[in-house]
DNA sequence: GTCTATAATACGATAGAC
DNA sequence: GTCTATCGTATTATAGAC
């Protein structure tokens, strides 16, 4: 793999919060609200990305309903109440985190392109996707059980904003294949199985590194990983 | 995919409980002490995988925490006190139920045969996978929610009967490539692939029936899946 | 905006009759 | 073996002082 590929990949932030234009989505109510303009005092916008920075710590290691707002407050370096004040319950919390980090999450399928030749553009897929899960594990968690359970906060975003992004992704796979660089397939197959891959090296970390003996702070085998999913990717994993 | 191939796979039960050598590890203490031989009554048995069952239906919905003994009380048509009578904790049902499934969770690695052919073995790996991720959903949640939190309750099982297996296992794809049948690799990350890949269709099934608007019910993609996934693994799926 | 105190309820587990 | 009743605790959320 070529260090140029390598560097091509878009850099992923350490945080996602504390971005200026944060936008929490129902705390907005909290506002003022003779202003056309809501703006967010600067207490306000570094409180919520302390608790949403904590969230996601809770929400990632025990899920909703194994998390407490305890917990939260805790990591957050706040209070119960005080917590409360910035969001008006535990599923608001969740269901901000969620949204808010839902197109960091999707950012890497976005960046397949039409124009490119399918090996390079699927193979800088898997990277960046195996890059989040290795820089990224809480949020992958966090989705993880979102939708293990059901996704019964992002139900919707799945039926509108996923829906969209991943067929309009599906018809760029589905015309390589129309050119013959595919085998014929239901394209979207190709998006779930690079999810897959990618997202159970974060997923299943505790079985991954049971199984090859790694400890806590080993991510070593994400350089194996790589290897590996290119090659199979790019149909050179049996021999003939 | 002939239909030859199809009917060699295993039959998979229906469920999974209620086999008269049934044991579930911490109940056994309450069995007579003063026989040699714990024999277990015919009531006891079948309330027990009622249980098990009802538990299953929970634990694979809601997850450890997010499961209730009310709810699996009422699922198993039984009150909440005669529940705790067969099992003395939440916890203990719960690593009951995991221990009792992992067996059948691993089954499908085990058939693979160092003296078959890799196309056929690993084709018949990833049949066997994705029939059980079809007609076993809840296990394949059931282990997916344990994993995800830090598998608190079999850590001890992965890291012994897992570890144990995988690398058993991944000696035979070792051999396939020291032939040169196979590409120079981790073997097992093969395994992890061919898990990821195959239990996705179980654990993001809200996901997935999202993006390709399924009904509940409907589970035509299954055959889109399995004719995808042998392309993918027999590595035709990029073509010059 | 932040706090202490507390209301209100959900839940795991037990007591003790039958 | 099964039940009703209940204990003790954890947890979400609110009240109201500052």
């Amino acid at each position: 793999m070529s260090d140029i590929v390598k560097d091509s990949l878009p850099a992923i932030p350490e945080t996602a919060f504390g971005d200026s234009g944060a936008e929490t989505g129902t705390a907005d109510s909290r506002a003022e609200i003779g202003t056309a303009h809501k703006q967010k005092t600067r207490i306000q916008i570094t409180n919520e990305a302390k608790i949403l920075e904590a969230a996601l710590e809770v929400f990632s290691k025990d899920g909703f309903r194994g998390a407490t707002l305890d917990r939260i407050a805790t990591a957050a370096e706040m209070s119960k109440p005080n917590l409360l004040y910035y969001f008006s319950s535990k599923e608001d919390i969740h269901i901000a985190l969620l949204t808010k980090l839902l197109d960091l999450w999707l950012a890497p399928l976005r960046n397949l392109r039409a124009d490119g030749d399918p090996r390079e553009e699927l193979s800088l897929y898997i990277q960046h996707k195996l890059q989040m899960s290795r820089q990224l594990p809480r949020e992958s968690r966090l989705f993880a059980n979102e939708v293990l359970r059901g996704a019964q906060h992002i139900g919707p975003l799945l039926k509108e904003n996923l829906y969209d992004l991943v067929n309009e992704k599906a018809a760029i796979i589905q015309s390589w294949i129309d050119a013959g660089k595919l085998a014929p397939c239901d394209p979207r197959h190709v998006i779930f199985a690079i999810w897959a891959t990618t997202q159970h090296y974060a997923d299943f970390d505790v079985q991954i590194r049971s199984v090859l003996r790694r400890d806590d702070d080993d991510q070593s085998h994400y350089a194996d990983a790589e290897q590996f999913l290119t090659t199979l990717f790019m149909g050179q994993l049996v021999k003939d």
